[in-house]
RNA sequence: GGCCCGGUGGUGCAGUCGGUUAGCACGCCAGCCUGUCACGCUGGAGGUCGACGGUUCGAGUCCGUUCCGGGUCGCCA
């Protein structure tokens, strides 16, 4: 029989000294120091306690439990001879009378050890994540998640939002991902799909005329991982706001994160409301990406045309981009490796210069450059020590790669990297359209949800110019914090005629929108009120408030990189029953 | 699907130019130890070096193929 505890092993003080108390918890160590004399270290949600062992009785008890076994102990709260100022209950101990095994572990030796955990093989960590969520230092992450998310509900509610629940069994959404599919056994042939995101369902919510909108929702993509992006699914504090601006949803939102980040952040400074706006365009000239972490503080510089016709071979008829900084002395194979590196990160090559002492260009490309020393160094503003360099191809890849240049030389080299910090920005202005790489056509930059700036009118202005398509731009938004993507938006179209307007631009039309969009296309034509909002990614936000690089680490239950449930071996097979059940027939092909 | 990196006792890693019995730390087992707290000391067990094939007198090491994992591009808000 369960003794009730009396206390937690992270409770007891030196005031709680005579006290007869029951404690329960993991065996976590065994300390011998001598014959029948011994330390435990007994382990629960809350702490750890002491407890010394110094009878033959109990020592010969202990010996026989396997570490990691819950045990319950009863006994006397002692002030300790020689106390650890590093424990909370490092004043005391507990001398048993008593040892009962609750629970015993049948393996003396783990998969890991727990408190190394974080060192471990990660699939053995995600195989066996009940042992991995033993180490206090992973329980901590899954801990602040929940507070986390429970601080976003309480602002969220506070601001007059309301949580509302949306289906998860639904119609396929048009966000653009894969969806994932599943059989619905009374309609033969047909599929449900899981929701990408709550947004045709919270839209909706607009037209029935729920003001505020939110929810934390899971939402579910069928692409591949990458380090901050887990497979399968993921959380969102999905929101929308009725008769809202742009402008309402951004200060709504930095209303919640900024005292989400100031109390539960890694990092004490957090940047002030109002964030900064940066237009797409000019994040993509100045830092090569959509999401530029801004604790660096290099910028891209266009060359293209104090390079042209200088030879190099890469640099003919394409757009080239440099970073530049001062004060270098690294050698060359550091420069190596920060090519190798930039071309693993882009697929893209980047090449580079210095300056000597004397003013002069070395190294590198500079034989193709020299002839261009006075225009580049008017440009980059160069100086004896400086540092080139450099990504060329078109526009779109060069911006991008040397974005990858910026951001490693920012952190690799001293000075330009002002880590201890939370720096935000919007990303405004999206364009709405953009040429698809490989179709040529025309097609919807981000989502098909927002509207354009200056709505009907900026459409019916662009038509039948491509040009001009392509430089409209939508009242879309993300939130980039660190470099991280940590929120997404919109002003929304809520009109019907310009959703087929703005469908037609791409080559699609009215029943385009209503297959897309039934519901919504309805709704709207019985009167929507404009409307606009957001979801910041959960995962994320957690992921930059504990300072994990891996996405996993925040996640209670995470899958692998293929989307493997390693611990409950999903995805798996399924009987023939069931797949009969369901009117699926595997048909796989080699 | 492409590219980069990795795979060595339970765990984390080292292993030089291809050459003796594959080392180290932690963990595990046994013994010792009365104030430890990452306890310490002595001893011990534990390995098909991811798999297959090749080169060689000889392969953890070189070559080829393949499997698995991580990162990244594609993809994805």
């Amino acid at each position: 029989m369960l003794q009730s505890r009396t206390n937690t092993c992270g409770e007891l003080r030196l005031s709680d000294a005579g006290k007869t108390v029951t404690l329960v918890g993991w065996l976590e160590n065994v300390r011998e120091v001598g014959a029948n004399f011994a330390f435990l270290v007994l382990r629960d949600f809350y702490g750890v306690t002491q407890i010394v062992v110094e009878t033959e009785e109990i020592m010969q008890q202990i010996k026989a439990i396997n570490k990691e076994s819950t045990i319950s102990v009863t006994g006397t709260v002692r002030e300790r001879e020689s106390k650890n100022p590093k424990l909370p209950t490092g004043d005391i101990e507990v001398v048993p009378q008593s040892v009962q095994v609750l629970g015993k572990c049948r393996h003396n030796q783990l998969p890991f050890e727990i408190n190394k955990s974080k060192d471990a093989d990660e699939n053995v960590r995600l195989k066996y994540r009940y042992l991995d969520l033993r180490n206090p230092a992973v329980k901590s992450n899954i801990i602040l998640r929940c507070q986390v998310v429970a601080e976003l509900r309480r602002l969220m509610t506070e601001k007059g939002f309301l949580e509302i629940t949306t289906p998860i069994l639904t119609a396929s959404s048009p966000e653009g991902a894969r969806d994932y599919l599943v059989p619905a056994r009374n309609h033969p042939g047909k599929f449900y799909a899981l929701p990408q995101a709550p947004q045709q369902f919270k839209q909706l919510l607009m037209t029935s005329g729920f003001d505020k909108y939110f929810q934390i929702a899971p939402c579910f993509r069928d692409e591949d991982a990458r380090a901050d992006r887990t497979p399968g699914e993921f959380y969102q504090m999905d929101m929308e706001m009725a008769f809202a601006t742009q402008a309402d949803v951004l200060s709504t939102l930095e209303d919640v994160i900024v005292p989400v980040f100031k109390k539960f952040g890694k990092y004490e400074r957090v940047s002030q409301a109002p964030f900064r706006h940066i237009p797409f365009n000019e994040a993509m000239e100045r830092y090569g990406s959509d999401k530029p972490d801004l604790r660096i503080d290099l910028e891209i510089t266009d060359i293209t045309a104090e390079v042209q016709g200088c030879g190099f071979g890469p640099f003919e008829g394409a757009t080239v981009k440099a970073v530049a900084v001062d004060d270098f002395t690294q050698a060359r194979k550091w420069i190596d490796k920060l090519l190798a590196d930039v071309e693993v990160q882009t697929g893209n090559k980047a090449c580079w210069v210095k300056v000597d002492e004397n003013g002069e260009l070395t190294g590198g490309v500079s034989k193709f450059l020299a002839e261009r020393k006075d225009a580049l160094t008017a440009k980059l503003n160069l100086k004896p020590g400086s540092f080139v360099c450099m990504a060329a191809g078109k526009k779109l890849a060069a911006q991008k790669t040397a974005g990858v240049i910026r951001t490693m030389l920012g952190k690799r080299v001293p000075g330009h990297f002002d880590e201890d910090q939370y720096a935000m920005c919007w990303i405004v202005d999206f364009t709405m359209y953009e040429m698809g790489e490989e179709s040529g056509q025309l097609e919807f930059c981000h989502n098909p949800f927002s509207i354009p700036q200056r709505g009907m009118q900026a459409l019916l202005d662009a038509e039948s110019d491509a040009e001009k398509l392509l430089s409209i731009n939508a009242d879309q938004y993300d939130l980039v914090i660190n470099g991280y993507e940590s929120a997404s938006g919109a002003v929304r179209n809520h009109d019907p005629e310009i959703m087929v307007k703005a469908f037609q631009m791409v080559g699609l039309g009215e029943e385009d929108v209503k297959a897309k969009f039934p519901a919504m296309y309805n709704a709207f034509t019985y009167g929507a009120p404009p409307h606009a909002g957001a979801a910041p990614g959960v995962d994320r936000l957690v992921m930059l408030l504990t300072g994990e690089e891996s996405i996993r680490e925040v996640i209670t239950f995470p899958m692998n990189k293929n989307a493997q449930d390693l611990m409950m071996d999903a995805p798996t097979t399924v009987s023939q029953k069931q797949l009969d059940d369901v009117h699926i027939a595997i048909n796989i092909k080699e």
